[in-house]
DNA sequence: TTATTAAATGTAATAATTACACTTATTTTT
DNA sequence: AAAAATAAGTGTAATTATTACATTTAATAA
């Protein structure tokens, strides 16, 4: 093992991938990048890392950045690194994905990027390996889904028990039983039951719920196995 | 986001955490450290990441250099980046996790190095975040063994059942009913019966088996929930 | 008033998990 | 040669979790 001195060193940015959920679908976060090389380009959002922060503080900066938000839910996924991933210089990236109310999200609130919410069924080429960071985000957003009651982090306050199911399915890709998903959320004993009605989606209304979040910081590691075999599905 | 010419260069390290079962207890293989700071202190294994090599590539690299294996179970682990993880000079460490059949661990390879390997309950102290690594791999290994026979990677050829409980438990810290481990085990019929027995460990012997390559192949991902609660566990 | 829409709810069958104890093969001791 | 010691190997019943499946209810729109 050689001396420090001799060693090359690299350029490290923070991507964030950055996930919402409208009550409908699964969106995607994504941004026109704003220099070259791919200038004009669909692109996750970034930055070079600095000097002096590290790998958390520098992705919290690039969200707030991008969201105007703080404390949102962001874990580190992977770090990508083949030598030829940015056509201009070596660069490597250590991505993080974050879950977010897309209702707290203001929009442009950075006037330098053009940003936009799609669909992650139908999401426009991105630059570099940017398509497969998303790809691994989305099955570890899956996996952890599945074992931990991370997709909670999606939703508004108050949200109805139909909304979050089409949330699950939005996630999993698939349908389930509304019967044996509302037993099974239920049991959890997560959510607290509200006195009033989401009118918008249906005429009797569904009845509203808050995340007890007592128990759900308490619990989180104990959720295990919400959806048995997230890889088998469908 | 500035122009990369203005971006400051990390130095970046690939260091793996390497785990042998001895067909009793878990172990980790730990090196004492060649340079400065921290000379003859122990220490994972590794190295710069090199100008034209991925992380992976890297990874594989420094195993090899130091057990002389190739073809092993390798997973990134995480991407440490503290500003002052290293005193000398700001550098990221992307870890890995190696799993390898200890009996295939060729002593002393490496000249320049002394290597050891240690009970992971009773481990040394270790240089830099070198523990805090440690304890993310030992926790990623739980869960992903807790969902995929990730296990058998740990183990020879042949194989004795106590012995793969042995391991389980030892991953787990914990006991398990042999009854019940062994119908869960054969369940997965990943098991391919030996005519011979190992007589070493008992009088009686126990049967040997090798590992279904083929359906380890294909059920890797469809292993899930072999143990319901890994974080409940004990 | 009737039709429409989505929400809310229960039960029975099947599968998985847990708890638990004796017999067997072999070697060691007397 | 018999008895003791050791760890391997095996079965069953009780409990819990999962699945499959259909009707009623509340509210609005026609």
């Amino acid at each position: 093992m050689p001396k420090y001195q001799k060693q090359t060193r690299f350029l490290v940015a923070g991507d964030c991938i950055i996930f919402g959920f409208d009550g409908t679908e699964m969106k995607l976060l994504l941004v026109q990048r704003s220099l070259e090389p791919e200038k004009g380009k669909w692109s996750l959002i970034g930055s070079f890392i600095r000097e002096e922060e590290d790998f958390d503080k520098g992705a919290n900066r690039i969200l707030n950045a991008m969201t105007g938000l703080e404390g949102v839910y962001l874990e580190q996924l992977y770090a990508f690194g083949k030598p030829d991933r940015d056509p201009l210089e070596r660069t490597i990236s250590v991505t993080y994905f974050a879950l977010i109310d897309i209702h707290k999200y203001e929009r442009q609130l950075n006037r330098d990027f053009h940003a936009e919410w799609f669909p992650i069924k139908s999401t426009p080429r991105l630059i570099f390996d940017h398509e497969q960071m998303v790809e691994m985000a989305k099955k570890r957003l899956r996996y952890k889904a599945a074992f931990h009651p991370i997709l909670f982090e999606l939703l508004p306050e108050k949200f109805t028990v139909p909304q979050l199911q089409n949330l699950y399915e939005g996630v999993f890709d698939t349908v389930f039983d509304k019967r044996n998903f509302s037993r099974k959320i239920q049991s959890t004993k997560l959510l607290i039951k509200q006195k009033d009605k989401d009118k918008d989606n249906s005429k009797k209304g569904a009845y509203y719920y808050k995340l007890d979040k007592r128990r759900y910081a308490a619990n989180f590691h104990a959720f295990l196995n919400f959806i048995p075999n997230p890889d088998n599905i469908k």
